[in-house]
DNA sequence: GCAAGTTCAATCATCATCATTCATAATCTT
DNA sequence: AAGATTATGAATGATGATGATTGAACTTGC
């Protein structure tokens, strides 16, 4: 075998598994340990992989990770996810915010050629090899782990900008409006709102009645809320009556293929 | 069979596969092994196809290849950027430049307690997930393909930052200075220079000498060059004589361009 | 703390691939 | 058609990659 054609098997089958076994490498790809070992090497000594005794394991995201997280995306997420890519329609200009359902959104966008702004790294990397989307990134400082843009820079970076349409997630719900944990992520939310004309809050039904850290912003500010049909019809009574549209995702949809 | 005939073959068939063996090729072809490396020496040096021992690759459109997680540099970019990542110390502000030489340059950055700032998404990929540095990301206009933030919303946030060090990449250098081949990635890359101390280009020795359509900046504006030993001497005086630092990094095989 | 078992880096002989050279064949010029 | 130019294929030595072996460094179990 070639050499590289080794070494990019390597990274594939580490990326996968976040941590391969010399000796699982050595039978997978028919290389005697030798061989395999100077492969480690290379990529270790290039930033692919970080070498340890018996093996190595892949630096950066492993897809275990981010397969997890997909299917960690519960069905209700998904749900509420294509419905809300259903709403918006060729040619708007959406502005996305951070979050593991607003990533799900983002995946259902592809195909529509539309402009997409968005504070959120891996939605931006999700996005970024499509060419009939336009992209538009917000930045500012990278919080760890969700990998969002936040501060400063982002808000005045939003404060130039316009865009027709908020997907927006949240932390919670009650009457006096939505919530955040993260005080930096609620200032940049904040601006984000007053960047667009219309704001679609995407949130799972249990997240109604939560409370958290920081308050975000008042019931008044949101125009739609797509969620999954566990909401109670108390909650959807009090949010309809404070004028929002409630758009429920439900079950009624195509199986998801196994 | 006419040349032409069988080149264009050979990149037919490297288009199809991604990659092809030089045995295989002959084969196929009919044609003796050498001439099949000459072949290839051409298409390589055309910049259609890319050399590695056993036989080659193609290019064409794989610069979207700029998967950060799986590429593999060649040779002389990995020695640059382990050079270029030495040079910056612990605690130290860096900007980091879009390219696939920057790319590399990051790679090797891990570990190190910095603060990274970049307007490269795949670079923002890689280094997201890493808690010992900070990272902060330039948006804008997010350019396919290589995934670069450009356009008047990074140079407005460029204006708001401030960093000790920026690592840049070029399209081409000349006595004049350097050169790119986009208009907004030059409007770009100038702001990045007003906006550190210190500029630190990295640049493959197969650089010196080419122009490309948009001249970026003179070589005042730079501070030190980083670049493989397959830069001439004559190059190098030049640029030593224009007051730049030259740092020369590891080998000795270098491609000489057609 | 010791002994058995792993894992590792270093070395070496072997094999594959490569750049170079040269003689010959094909093609182009005039 | 003769001479010049270029392409081809085989041969050669140089360089790089591979796999086996060895003793050292490390882990594990007691």
């Amino acid at each position: 075998m070639i050499v590289d054609e080794r070494r990019s098997r390597i990274l594939q089958i580490a990326e996968e598994l976040g941590f391969v076994s010399l000796q699982r490498l050595v039978s997978e790809l028919g290389a005697s340990e030798s061989t395999v070992r100077r492969d480690l090497e290379f990529l270790d000594s290039s930033g692919h992989i970080q070498r340890t005794r018996g093996g190595a394991s892949y630096l950066g995201d492993a897809q275990s990770d981010f397969d997890a997280r997909r299917s960690l995306a519960s069905r209700e997420k998904q749900w509420i996810a294509k419905r809300t890519a259903e709403l918006i329609s060729e040619g708007e200009t959406v502005l996305l915010d951070g979050g593991t359902t607003t990533l799900e959104v983002a995946r259902h966008l592809t195909g529509k050629t539309i402009q997409v702004l968005t504070n959120s790294l891996p939605i931006a990397s999700l996005l970024m090899n499509r060419p009939e989307i336009e992209l538009i990134f917000i930045g500012g400082y990278v919080y760890p782990k969700t990998g969002v843009a936040l501060g400063e820079l982002s808000v005045d970076a939003l404060r130039k900008i316009h865009a027709g349409r908020l997907i927006m997630s949240t932390g919670g719900i009650t009457e006096e409006g939505l919530f955040n944990s993260n005080a930096l992520l609620v200032e940049t939310e904040r601006q984000m709102i007053r960047a667009v004309d219309r704001v679609t809050l995407v949130a799972d039904s249990s997240k109604f009645g939560q409370r958290a850290l920081s308050h975000l912003c008042p019931l008044s500010d949101v125009d739609e809320i797509v969620t999954d049909d566990g909401v109670s019809s108390e909650w959807r009574q009090r949010m309809e009556s404070a004028g929002l549209r409630m758009e429920i995702a439900g079950g009624s949809l195509v199986k998801i293929a196994k």
